[in-house]
DNA sequence: TGCGTTTCCGCACGACCGGTCGTACTGATA
DNA sequence: TATCAGTACGACCGGTCGTGCGGAAACGCA
């Protein structure tokens, strides 16, 4: 019981990170097994199928999304504080030198957007739940006053994820060394334009 | 001669359609071969290697990008209507229903990230390019008096990019019915910013 | 210590992968 | 008519893919 959750834990640990590399296809289970010291047939043993495994490796990225970018940022202040923590965290994400490979979910968007079933299902509801989060956090800042009333949120959320994929683009495709400075200057116009008019 | 290169286009042209659906790497020969009517190995005959194909996919690809959205825009007149008509051809490129399957360069700039090799190269010197002429586009606006002069272009470029792909995953994953709008509200904050101040 | 369960491995499968082989038909050239 | 490049074929290569099965070793509890 406890040995076994111990090395699904350690497969879907390392599913995460080899994915984020090779995608959501080029995860094989044999490459995998041989990171993990295992063979293939005792990692399947743990699995009842590949698309099983690819959702389970999904929701641990989803755990480790909130962890590491959603929780920390709401535990700032509301409004632009948490905004502000929500985008800086984000950026990290993506860039995260101990998780190299950059956003799991960039590269499975890209990879499930003409295919359907539950891989498919899952990623969609991961990402709408993240604008509406964003959403969620820009509606706060209405409400303490950082934002204008008249901010539609949800067109907020669209071009704060727009900024987020462009800056995953110039940093991880094109290595572009000014990718960070132009996402911030990004964010500053998206807030600045947010911002209640003095 | 003649049949050779007809049937060599007509095996870049799907090959080109079939990619923007699977990917690069979804692109498989037999596939390949099965919607052409042509044996595997008839196939290969045109090609020295499937880096070879993928490579001549992805210049056909880029002429047909060319076509359909670059040349038509830079004969509307300098300034906002060229920039607006870049906008309004590249969001129709990415839904184009005679194409389906969305654009093959977003597919390929997540599936070529972390890789190496010329088939990466490639998209990133196109991506690049694109990013060059957009930022042209934007620095005639300024001279021709639309945009304001101290406009940072190649932000400009950086933020109409971001907005590409936004909508292009807001309507190719999210299937979200208000992608279209969202993303030329966002379009229209982005060049009413970068329009003189009145 | 012994026993039953959990955990993992070895092995094999059918399907598919990119790629190569020898072959055969075609049409233009000589 | 003989030759030859261009074009396409079917069979097949070694490998890798996800998956299934039977048994061995390790574990946890009595």
């Amino acid at each position: 019981m406890t040995k076994g959750t111990e090395t699904r834990d350690r497969i879907l640990d390392t599913a995460f990170r080899l994915a984020a590399r090779e995608g959501l296809d080029g995860l094989s289970l044999a490459a995998l097994a041989g990171k993990l010291g295992l063979s293939k047939s005792g990692l399947f043993a743990h699995f009842d199928s590949k698309e099983e495994l690819q959702l389970e490796m999904l929701r641990v990225a989803s755990e480790r999304f909130v962890d590491k970018v959603m929780r920390p940022a709401f535990k700032h202040p509301r409004g632009l504080p948490r905004v502000r923590a929500l985008f800086e965290n984000w950026r990290r994400w993506a860039t995260d030198p101990s998780l190299p490979g950059g956003c799991v979910f960039v590269a499975a968007a890209a990879e499930l957007d003409d295919r359907d079933g539950p891989v498919r299902a899952y990623v969609v509801l991961q990402q709408r739940g993240l604008l509406q989060a964003i959403a969620r956090a820009a509606k706060l800042a209405v409400e303490v006053g950082h934002f204008r009333g008249d901010l539609d949120v949800e067109q907020f959320a669209f071009e704060f994820l727009a900024i987020y994929l462009a800056f995953h683009h110039a940093q991880r495709l094109l290595r572009d060394p000014r990718a960070e400075q132009r996402a911030r200057r990004a964010y500053m116009r998206l807030v600045d334009d947010a911002a209640v008019r003095h």
